[in-house]
Order: structure tokens, then C-alpha cells, then sequence
DNA sequence: GCAAATGTCGCCGTTTGA
DNA sequence: CGGATCAAACGGCGACAT
């Protein structure tokens, strides 16, 4: 039996998709860079072989800010903030459209470059990843410094990892010195490294629940920690309750998961300006369409059915709703996602504008895997002997 | 005229089948 | 036969994350 406390790694890279821009173009070193938006602000190359790109203040319309260089962040631009806000605060940052498939080419670079040191991985979407080193011969720091050096290698990007015995503290650990950071958590250090930060560091307390421990006096992981249990419980249920106390102490038994099957995939789009039901109402077909046709090609690609289709909706004030129907049969055929996203929104009460529109498969199967042979349908059974 | 896109999970109320 | 009960599936929704 493994006594020994187990060695999970965070690894995090450092602004993803602003430094991997920075590879692209050398010359925006040091200045001020934000990714995001919508319309496209492609870099605009010049007669002389300089280029020029665009500024937040030129910036018409709507969309956020996805990454921003650590120079931008000091002028107070982040992640998630309204591209016009941003324009307010850095009229002059360099502003750089989203390329997905450069970001996902360096995700998958760097995530082979540390699978060749460390082979227990756990993706946690494009930019960071879960490693278990608790098998491996060596020292932690000894491995974690090869880990960084081979992503430095592979992609000529930093990244920052933290280290401790679970996902919990190590996720906390690799933010704390960010960028190009390294640290390694003893236990017996937690109440003066990690007691002292704000609750919210804590993955898995987010704004609402910010806000709620807030409202209760409890701002620090430390007040978390010493909590009365029944204050938590009154406030935020028996379960979420038992967590929010376990991981102020920094006990976490998740294991790192290796493989996964995805659960849904989905396309949602947000409109150039809000779309009225009835008077948009063939735009608002069109687009509807081709979310559907685009899923289903998601769907095909990857090999996969899907037999909940569901929609969702966001209105001009902001409220969410979603709707879904599950189908006899799974699909990944656009017409029948089209069908049946098109009952999904006959339950819907449209009564101001829309402002997004998603579509979205889940219960997926493989394609591929036989279905069950099916039993003789009920509604024939009852037809011929009915009940009543 | 502020607020993207995509995905996971948990909770809760309802329905359904045994 | 009616009621109680239980589990699983479903549908809605919110919270959270990158």
C-alpha cells in the first residue's frame, strides 16, 4: 500500500492565445495586445513588409476580450471585459482576431511535448492540463523544470505549473506565480500560503457564490476555513456546503482522468444586433439552419449521434433559456437536428428580441456502436388493444 | 449600444415504469 | 386493485470553467 502523499501537477500556459500571437508576429513584444471581437481586424500587411494592426479604439460593435498580453492587463484589460469597455481604457492596444486553429495546433504541441515527459495527463480544455507525477522516478522540482523545458522547446512558450498533493491546491499553486512560475506546495504551508487568499482562488466558487460568502463576512480562504458549518449550510445546502469546508482545508481526493467521452456539442451565435421573433423572422430561420447544419457536420466529423437535441436562447435583456427534446433515435443528420430544434422553439414564449441563438446535441453515442435491437413500439401495442 | 463560444456538472421537479 | 415507493430518465436551469 502507497502511503506516500500523491505529486499532482497544474500546468497553465501564459496567455495562451496573445503569446502565440507574439510568435506570429515578433514585433508586438512588449506592447499592450488584446485578442478578441468579432468582426474581422486581420493585420493589414503594408507595401514596405511592415504590417498594420488594428487599435481597440477603431473597434465597432460588439464582442469581448478573449486573452490579453500582461502589458494589457496592467492598463486593466481582462479576460471576458466588452471589447468597446476595453477601448475606454486602452484606446491603443493592439487588438488581434481569434485563430482557433493556431491555438489548438500549439495546444496539441505542447501537450505531446509533456505526454513524452509525463505520460498521466488530464486535458482540461486548450490551454491547460492536470499531470500526476506520483509514479515517476525523480525529484518534483527536477520534473516539473523538465516539463516547462520541454514546452519551451516544443512551442517556444511559458507556462506556469503548480505542485501539491491534489488538483485543488495545485490549481491555485500554478496561478500564484505567474508568469513562467513554478510552485511546489508543502502541506504544512497552507495556512500561510493559501489561507490568506481571497475565497474566490478556490475553483469552483464563482462569482455567485462570491458574492454569497461575502454577504457572510468571509472574503478569505482562511475565514472559509473557520467557518461554523451551520452558517454555510443555512446558506448554500448540506452538499455545496460539506465542499466549500473541505476545500478551505485543502483536501481534494479527485483522481486525475486520463481519458474522457464528450458529453454534448453544441454551436451558439450572438448576433450583430438583437433580432426581432417575428420581424427577423427568416434571418432568424437562416441562422437557426445553419447552426443546425454546422452541428451536425461537428457531429459527423467526430463520429458521433445524438439523441437529446436542445436550443438555447438569450434575450435582449440577458436572460438564458433552454429547451430539449429527446428522440426516439440518436442522430447527426442536420434535418432531423433541424426538426427537432424546431419543436424545442415552438415551446418557447418569444416575447422580446433575441440576442443568441445555440443548438446543442447531448446522450451522445458513437456512431458505429449497434444500437439495441428495438422492442415492438408501445403506441402499436396500445393501438391494438387499447387501455380504455 | 455591455456581457463570446463551448462545455461540464449538479440540483430539482416531473414523468415513467416496475 | 389502489396506493406507496423507488429508480431512472427527462427537461429546465443555474453555476462555473476556459
Amino acid at each position: 500500500m502507497d502511503t506516500h502523499p500523491r505529486r499532482i501537477a497544474h500546468l497553465d500556459m501564459d496567455a495562451f492565445y496573445a503569446s502565440v500571437e507574439l510568435l506570429r508576429y515578433p514585433e508586438l513584444r512588449g506592447l499592450p495586445v488584446v485578442i478578441g471581437g468579432r468582426s474581422s481586424h486581420q493585420p493589414e500587411l503594408l507595401p514596405d513588409g511592415s504590417r498594420r494592426f488594428a487599435r481597440l479604439r477603431d473597434y465597432v460593435g460588439r464582442g469581448v476580450i478573449t486573452t490579453s498580453t500582461y502589458e494589457a492587463r496592467a492598463l486593466g484589460v481582462f479576460s471576458g471585459m466588452g471589447v468597446m469597455k476595453a477601448a475606454k481604457l486602452a484606446p491603443d492596444a493592439i487588438l488581434l482576431p481569434v485563430d482557433f486553429d493556431a491555438y489548438r495546433h500549439y495546444s496539441r504541441l505542447f501537450k505531446a511535448a509533456v505526454a513524452a515527459v509525463a505520460p498521466q495527463i488530464e486535458d482540461r480544455g486548450i490551454d491547460e492540463i492536470y499531470i500526476d507525477l506520483s509514479e515517476l522516478p525523480g525529484a518534483t522540482e527536477t520534473l516539473a523544470r523538465r516539463i516547462k523545458q520541454a514546452v519551451k522547446d516544443a512551442t517556444g512558450l511559458s507556462c506556469s505549473i503548480g505542485v501539491s498533493p491534489n488538483k485543488l491546491l495545485s490549481k491555485i499553486c500554478s496561478d500564484l506565480e505567474k508568469p513562467d512560475g513554478l510552485t511546489l506546495l508543502d502541506p504544512a504551508d497552507i495556512p500561510a500560503r493559501i489561507w490568506p487568499l481571497p475565497v474566490r482562488k478556490i475553483n469552483g466558487i464563482g462569482p455567485k457564490a462570491g458574492e454569497k460568502l461575502a454577504a457572510l463576512g468571509i472574503t478569505t480562504i482562511a475565514e472559509l476555513a473557520q467557518a461554523e458549518p451551520a452558517l454555510l449550510q443555512a446558506s448554500f445546502g448540506r452538499s455545496y456546503a460539506e465542499w466549500l469546508h473541505t476545500a478551505s482545508h485543502g483536501i481534494d481526493e479527485r483522481p486525475v482522468v486520463t481519458s474522457s467521452e464528450p458529453k454534448s456539442i453544441s454551436r451558439e451565435t450572438t448576433f450583430e444586433r438583437d433580432l426581432h421573433p417575428r420581424h427577423d423572422r427568416a434571418t432568424l430561420s437562416e441562422v437557426f439552419t445553419a447552426l443546425c447544419t454546422r452541428l451536425a457536420g461537428d457531429l459527423q466529423r467526430k463520429g458521433y449521434l445524438g439523441r437529446t437535441i436542445g436550443i438555447k436562447l438569450r434575450f435582449d435583456d440577458f436572460r438564458t433559456v433552454t429547451r430539449d427534446l429527446t428522440l426516439p433515435d440518436p442522430t447527426a443528420d442536420a434535418v432531423a437536428i433541424r426538426r427537432a430544434a424546431g419543436e424545442c422553439l415552438r415551446r418557447v414564449p418569444l416575447e422580446r428580441k433575441l440576442r443568441l441563438l445555440g443548438v446543442r446535441a447531448s446522450a451522445l453515442s458513437r456512431r458505429d456502436t449497434p444500437q439495441a435491437i428495438t422492442e415492438p413500439a408501445q403506441g402499436e401495442l396500445q393501438l391494438a388493444a387499447p387501455s380504455r
